[in-house]
DNA sequence: TTTGTCTGGACAAAAGTGGGACAACATTGC
DNA sequence: GCAATGTTGTCCCACTTTTGTCCAGACAAA
């Protein structure tokens, strides 16, 4: 699949008809000589007979220039601007425009082992070419075959934490329609929420609260680690993402958790984050241990080690960290 | 990347056109000259020929105007405020007024009979009894219990619309706390998500695109759709909520689908609203129907008009209409 | 021959600007 | 409780700037 090496390296050799980058780029043929006419936004080679003959690279560029016009820009700030700064622009265009309120955004899960086999490499390409080509069903085919070939804490780790860092990464990038980026994300918060009921619960097992504070707006992070827990044997109390650490702190007494976990990716400075962390942490018992994850855990390192917050650096931590509570709970109860 | 360190440290380099300030602060460009002209709440730079030109910091000012005025502030009196200011004026409402920094808001699925027979209202009572005492077992128990009583359609327009109502009330009220109405929302998501694949699917069945326009961040009404609509024969494309006009016209496009439906409830008087359907309906082949539904739908009945847009008083309103519509399309395909 | 592309210019639509009007609503003073 | 007053979002106008589309005539490609 081509797809992934596209991404990184584009193409300056020039062969594209003026027709074809018009079709791929949704803009007129005529708009695209009138742009080059006065704002020099694209300058394509020319055939021996004065064709323009455009490059991936030159088709790239227009694509971003479309987006951000789209986004309000005017041609005249963006026209002389460099791939690169395109790039910038429009991420951080989308971004904000969502920052305040898209909930289906560019998700970055940090916890998640940057080495991928080339098995779970191929599995993740899959899945990145039916999002492109709109496949909602073999998507899902190929989410839940990947579930029969490995267990749930693996499957998390290796293909389901990689493909959103893809994800993320290529709508970033302009590889993939936010609409693709959308419709996978949908279908990824129905998946990966379905993924705790695979377990069955006696109704003893220790709670765990498990959500996101507020300002935090990216849930995916916080279902996986629910639906991680409940393999080990944990009872999820979900709360969904954006929660105010009053309710936080009101949820896990009224349910008797044992414990706490936050998810934290963007915005990664937050001025609300250190207030409520601090303020989460005071008004919750103190044996109830208070876990925090994602990205944005990185940007408050200091903050952590002074509230004494527990900082798993991976899924993997966390299952560890939260298989000896559980144990350590068992043997204070049974004593 | 840049955008890391730019975030924090807010620049005050003037840039962005008037338009782009709009977009991301979801106010009208109208209402931003206003705000200036009377109370000189920003004063952008201007080009050289007369433009406006704002910086971060002026966008980050007229976010938290706009937040402070949803809380009820005024905006004489928020207008002099320093950056500042406002941010502790702003944090302080929010925590105050819990319900306003909350995107699981008041929830009003108006299509829906308000007629409720007692059977039903038992059976809503007793999730609200489940989701008060944080008991998500049970209360997936009853979901799932409640699923087995009646068919879908019937289920979604009797129970689980009336249940959204209740719970978006009860919490307005203070009868739930925002944690209740958290997790309930939450489980929702995933039970109505994981709805429409109780469904087998051909492939051969017509598609539609089923999502909520931009700035409306409510999901569950547009879900119930795609759940309700894959039992007759639909084949829903989700998009999640809060997808662009052109986002939304190019994915129609890209899976060949035979019509669109958005859902909005919250806010009802989003003045990005009629921009983006007025922006879709053109886009969009005349012949796909666009449907509109959802509590919001009635405070644009003028727009829809003039669009020609379809809009259902009911689920089974919609129901019917896609019936006809997918009957229509066999006769045409076999003819 | 027919279709598509090229250049250069003309034209029109869209969007921005300053100023003001107005209706809906809230607040104040009596 | 009611009228006067203040607040605020929206709309309209006349005008400028910016941007998209169209045309004509020449040439190239299929």
């Amino acid at each position: 699949m081509a797809t992934l090496e596209t991404i990184s390296s584009i193409d300056t050799a020039p062969r594209h008809p003026i027709r074809l980058v018009a079709n791929r780029t949704g803009l007129t043929v005529d708009l695209i000589r009138a742009w080059e006419k006065r704002y020099h936004v694209v300058e394509p080679a020319r055939s021996d007979t004065k064709r323009r003959l455009y490059s991936d690279y030159d088709i790239e560029r227009l694509r971003l220039i479309r987006i951000a016009k789209q986004n309000g820009r005017r041609l005249v700030d963006v026209a002389p601007m460099s791939l690169e700064a395109l790039r910038d622009v429009v991420s951080e265009d989308s971004r904000f425009d969502a920052a305040q309120d898209n909930p289906a955004e560019v998700y970055r899960p940090s916890w998640s082992n940057p080495l991928e086999s080339t098995d779970t490499q191929d599995a993740v390409d899959a899945m990145l070419f039916a999002i492109q080509t709109m496949d909602q069903h073999r998507f899902d085919q190929l989410l839940q075959e990947g579930l029969v070939k490995q267990a749930l804490p693996a499957y998390l780790e290796t293909v389901i934490g990689p493909l959103l860092r893809v994800i993320g990464e290529s709508t970033r990038l302009g590889k993939l329609r936010i609409a693709h980026e959308h419709m996978a994300t949908a279908h990824l918060r129905t998946f990966i929420g379905a993924l705790r009921f695979r377990e069955t619960f006696t109704g003893s097992e220790p709670k765990i609260v498990i959500t996101t504070p507020t300002g935090q707006l990216h849930e995916l992070g916080a279902l996986m680690i629910a639906a991680l827990v409940s393999v080990d044997g944990w009872l999820p109390v979900y709360l969904g993402p954006n929660t105010p650490a009053d309710e936080i702190a009101a949820c896990a007494m009224q349910s008797g958790a044992r414990a706490v976990s936050l998810s934290m990716t963007y915005p990664a400075d937050d001025p609300r984050i250190p207030t409520e962390l601090t303020r989460l942490r005071s008004q919750l018992d103190q044996k109830i241990p208070l876990f925090v994850g994602g990205s944005a855990a990185a940007h408050h390192q200091e903050l952590i080690g002074r509230l004494g917050l527990q900082s798993p650096s991976s899924l993997n931590g966390l299952r560890q960290l939260l298989n000896e509570l559980r144990d350590r709970g068992f043997r204070l109860q049974s004593a």
